[in-house]
This record gives structure tokens, C-alpha cells and sequence, in this order.
DNA sequence: TGCCGGCGAATGAACGGTCATTCAGGGTGG
DNA sequence: CCACCCTGAATGACCGTTCATTCGCCGGCA
């Protein structure tokens, strides 16, 4: 498996604009909702073809193969994230509103899509080799932006600054990622209580880094 | 796969004491070390067979499959954590003391054992089925330990009384496991790293608590 | 003590089922 | 009639699991 993603082969114009939508997408949407349910290595490629109603030949028209299925959902979820984040921070003034942004939108971009949540949380971890190569990229720069939020509070000298922004970065994240992955295999779907958790964990963490 | 985790047959009187060592022990140890390199299901059963020096056919004689090798050792890992911090807790006095007492065990534990924590973090989320089925009871206990040490607090008036302490408990959790598997996938394996991560990181979250 | 019979742990080659992937042909729009 | 997307049955590799066989050990017996 070279560097290069693989540029496949895309089928021109997919009817695109009817109501026909991209199959490419289609077949993206359901594997999410595949995975979720079953989890990566225990899903079965035709399940994915089934679920999005094409051929199970069709999909290697559009992703290299079955891990490249799973690549590119983390990459649209992790790009998004990333953007969604970069945004949100230039868009806010002091850095407890920044780092409460930082939450709402790590979990805001969850609310309601359990399966994204499931497959992003659990899924993310299926392969050792998948995490190293393709998702920590992305991950890493997401951590670092949230770290230089931190460090940012502290040079400014509104958090305290004995302590590690990157450490801290993984653990506002990981705390995060519990907490969704929580709600993700728990009972109720309620969007509410997540909102309600991810306020919460906020303000513990930034009552702990005040000065 | 019935509730009965199933006695195997243990082969009587395996050379005890002698340098040997007991199979199954060699087995679990080489299964930790594989499974943190390739990942659960890129592991082939003859590989873990390899590393502990035994014939494919014996990994059989003392588990059910693979599926219940990965099963023994979270069983181990999630057993001796919950006992440990158990005992901990019951030996501490102050909330805030347990509270540090708890990131320790947790981060404790896999210090100087990278492949054990990188199983632990990455490979309990391998399979929702493994993950729901085996490891959610005992770790459903192991949450609600520290939930109980929270909400302990806020009863003495220590901590503040208006967050929940179930999500605060997958909160912590959660940061330390984010912690332990930037340290696990990490590069630099230096233990002391992780102890004060876990410093810092206990720091934060009692400062952030406090009444 | 030395020999024998039997036990069962250990072995690893072979089996069989399960998919990921392929590809030859159908169908449709232009 | 061409081009090319799409199809889905067929393929073949792969790997977890089995089981017939081996062999080291032990207790009993002379």
C-alpha cells in the first residue's frame, strides 16, 4: 500500500444533480450505518453494497477496497472536524469561549449520528495500522490546534501554565471521546444528554486550568 | 457461545516450578505482545502460536478460540484493575486523595507495559460484540467505583455538587485512556512520561471540582 | 532396579468455510 | 452503435479450527 491514496477510477458525471444522488455517497452512507452496527472487520462488503442498494462489484468502482471504505469516512469526518474546529476558534474572542467551542463542536458534530459517533470512536481503533497511517495525520494536527488554544491561555496568562498543553489536549479529547462513546453504546439516544455532558466535562476542565 | 466461560481442560502438573512455565501464561503473554503490534484480527493464531513457542493446535488445549484469548486478557487486565483500586480507595482517606489515587492505578498499571496498554486501549474497542458482551460488566463496576468516590465528595461538601458523577467518572476514563494510548502508540516509551501526565492530569480535574 | 503399558499433552498438516475481489457480459443513454 | 456504468456469480486465497499421530512421563510389576 504506496503513500498515495489511490485516485480511482471516478465514473463521470453520476447523474449528478438528478434525485438519482452520487453513488459514491450513497455506498459512504451506508457503511456507516453498517459499521456501526456490526463493526468493521465483521462486516461483510455485500452487507455495505446491499445496505446502499448497488452491486457489491459497484463499490470497487469507487474505493480501492474494503479498508479504503473505512479511510474515507474517517477523512470526511476528520477533515470536517478539523475545519468545523479551525473556524469556530478564529471566530471566538478569549480562551475559555474557545476552549467550550472546542467541546461543542467535537460532540456537536455527533449530536444525532450515533452511527457516525460508533464508527468514529470504536472503529477508529479496529487497526493499529489504519490509525497510524491514515487517521493520525489528521488526528495529530486536530490535537495540536487544541493545544495551541491552551498554550495560548497560558501565555496570556489567564490559565495556569505549569501544566503540559499537549498532555492536556489528549485529555480534553479523550475525555470527550469517552463521553461519546458512552452515549454512542448506551441505551438512549437522547441528543440532550450529550449536550448536557459536554457542557459539563467543559466546565470542569476549565475550572481546573484557571489560574 | 453459552454464559459459562468454560474450565478448559487444564493440563495436570505442567512441569511447575520447573523453568518452563505454565503454557497458558506463555500463551497470554505472546497474545498481548502480537495483538499490540498487528491488531486483533490482522493476527493470525499460528503467529501468537510462533511467539510462545507452541504448536498451533495447543493454543486450543487452553482456549476456547482466539476470540476468548483476547476475552482472558482483558478479564485479567479489568480484574486486577478493579481489585486493585478497590483496595486503594478502601486504604485512602479524602476525597481528593482517592481521586489521585485512582489516576495512579489506572495509569499505573500499564506503565512499563506499552503492549498491554496498547491492547487494553485500542483492542477493547475492536469488536462492539467483545466489547458489550465481556468487558462492559466488569467495566461498568470500574466506572461506578469512581463514580461512587465522586459523588462521595459531593455529599462531604468537598466537591462541587452540580455535575453528574457518572459522566464525570467516563470523563476521567476517558482522558486517562486518551493518555495511555498517546503513549502507547507514542514513540518515546518513557514511563516517567506517563506518570506526569497523569500528575498534571489529576491536577486539573481536582482543581477543576473543587467547591 | 529395569522394563512395560498406558495416558494425555502436544503437535502441525490438512480441511473446509468464508469472504474480498474480479471480470465477462447486460443494459442504457446519447 | 458506441461507450461505459453497473451487475453479481464465480474465483481462489486465506486462516481458524480439527484431529490423527507422536512421544515424554509415570506408576506398577517382577
Amino acid at each position: 500500500m504506496s503513500g498515495t491514496a489511490g485516485e480511482k477510477r471516478r465514473p463521470r458525471r453520476a447523474k449528478e444533480g438528478s434525485k438519482g444522488g452520487d453513488k459514491r455517497d450513497r455506498i459512504l452512507r451506508a457503511a456507516v450505518r453498517v459499521f456501526a452496527r456490526k463493526g468493521f472487520y465483521a462486516t461483510r462488503v455485500s452487507e455495505i453494497a446491499k445496505a446502499a442498494g448497488v452491486a457489491d462489484g459497484t463499490i470497487y468502482l469507487y474505493f480501492k477496497n474494503k479498508d479504503d471504505v473505512l479511510v474515507r469516512i474517517f477523512e470526511f469526518y476528520l477533515g470536517r472536524l478539523l475545519e468545523v474546529l479551525r473556524r469556530e476558534i478564529d471566530a471566538t474572542e478569549g480562551v475559555e469561549e474557545r476552549i467550550r467551542r472546542v467541546v461543542e463542536v467535537q460532540l456537536g458534530l455527533l449530536e444525532g449520528q450515533r452511527d457516525l459517533a460508533e464508527v468514529v470512536t470504536v472503529n477508529l481503533r479496529q487497526s493499529s495500522r489504519l490509525l497510524k497511517q491514515y487517521a493520525a495525520p489528521l488526528f495529530v494536527q486536530y490535537l495540536e490546534t487544541i493545544a495551541d488554544v491552551i498554550a495560548d491561555g497560558q501565555k496570556q496568562g489567564v490559565l495556569r501554565d505549569d501544566l503540559n498543553p499537549r498532555i492536556l489536549s489528549r485529555a480534553l479529547w479523550g475525555g470527550l471521546d469517552g463521553i461519546a462513546l458512552t452515549w454512542a453504546l448506551g441505551g438512549d439516544a437522547d441528543p440532550t444528554q450529550l449536550r448536557k455532558a459536554a457542557q459539563q466535562y467543559a466546565t470542569v476542565f476549565l475550572e481546573g486550568l484557571r489560574k
